[in-house]
DNA sequence: TAATTATTCAATAATTCTATTGAATAATTA
DNA sequence: TAATTATTCAATAGAATTATTGAATAATTA
């Protein structure tokens, strides 16, 4: 075998990965799948596109071996392969935050305006849950919450907030997290709290990010 | 500002580098860059294409900020912009090697054939190192030698290593690395050592992925 | 069995990406 | 200044990717 070929071959393998991944839809489709598993129409719902193209984008990831098929009924439920394929995503996404000032200056805009400025570290996190003097809330969509969530933390999605605000202990600060750096549920969860008097922060990064660093984690 | 259009802003910017990183060519420049700086006619000779195609791709990259140039003299010099740019491309390499069979049954018939079947990892190495009893040897051109390697090694670029295996200790066993796992010149060195009688295995990473872990490395 | 539902497939036109060619640019040397 | 060199630019044709449409499939329910 000579050197050239085996090149070749190692790289168009590598390839198929990076072209899977070269599409907006198909990297948020990822983003999406590392909270729990969707169906067809869940996924083409959330991207807003129509559920032939969103079963193509799927296709081709599938193709790629970067999300796996679950049949029940007559549903497909599709799911990240592999952790791996996470962290594939997880450093494409420190790579554009930290890159392009663009996207910082726009999350920024946003926080600032949500008067939700102040957010803490997974670090700083798990120091404050150590000293238990902290309320941690997950306000994702319950599924995702089932399918994994940091301990300790409460399920209260975003549509149940505002009626669950007053049945939280007033004198602990709220640690408020969701999908990842780029998800506005926790922006928005720390807007409403603060109204209410009640001190609140977001984590920075997400709950895959939590699970990633190969920290405990509930399910169910 | 709506969520939608966050999103969108946010996503849009990412795709952007996965797009650049969507071809062969230019994920084989990017490994090449992770070794040393080089300039567009030695990326075109490497890949074994013309000087405006390797330009024109080198171009693309730059576009997404992956790899930054230097002007020196009539030459330019494109280097990765960032390390993390490194990041993403082993994350990618990572999942490539664990997911595709086909790139490790590749590798390991290569491997097999060359009688280099034992490779050692980077942890490994540094508590031989450590006990003192191996000898490292780079076996990557100078250039990239004097880029950055690992402390201790000793540079032996390929084309040299048959007029210096004489001068090896023959008591030591030798650990032979080069530019990474699918970098083949570290199988070729381990072949010609054992040859010779000398005791040898592969690194199996190579030494950006030594750097990329923030261990001390050594340079010129 | 027929109707319904979720998903996939197939064909298409529009768009984007690629390699090639040769000319243009910018820095250096004669 | 003219010639040389490394790189980039611009135009182009061919190839690949995309969203859309509507039909086909496969699992379920009536």
């Amino acid at each position: 075998m000579e050197k050239k070929e085996l090149k070749e071959k190692v790289y168009s393998e590598l390839v198929g990965l990076t072209k899977a991944l070269a599409n907006p839809y198909r990297l948020q489709i990822i983003d999406l799948l590392a909270q729990s598993s969707r169906t067809v129409e869940e996924i083409a719902t959330q991207l807003d596109v129509s559920i032939a193209n969103a079963s193509q984008h799927l296709q081709t990831l599938k193709g790629a071996q970067l999300v796996s098929i679950q049949k029940e009924g007559h549903y497909v439920h599709y799911r990240l392969a592999d952790e791996k394929v996470y962290l594939v995503w997880k450093s494409l996404r420190d790579l554009g935050i930290e890159r392009f000032a663009q996207i910082e200056r726009t999350l920024k805009d946003f926080r600032e305006q949500k008067n939700s400025f102040q957010s803490i570290s997974i670090d700083e996190l798990i120091e404050k849950v150590r000293q238990e003097n902290v309320v941690v809330l997950d306000v994702r969509p319950e599924k995702e919450y089932r399918a994994g969530h940091i301990p300790q933390a409460l399920s209260v999605p975003m549509e149940h907030l505002s009626e669950r605000i007053a049945a939280l202990p007033k004198d602990k600060p709220v640690i408020v997290y969701c999908r990842g750096p780029f998800c506005v549920f926790a922006d928005e969860a720390v807007e409403q709290l603060q109204k209410q008097g009640i001190k609140a922060w977001r984590l920075e990064e997400g709950f895959p990010d939590w699970k990633s660093r190969n920290l405990p984690f509930h399910m169910a």
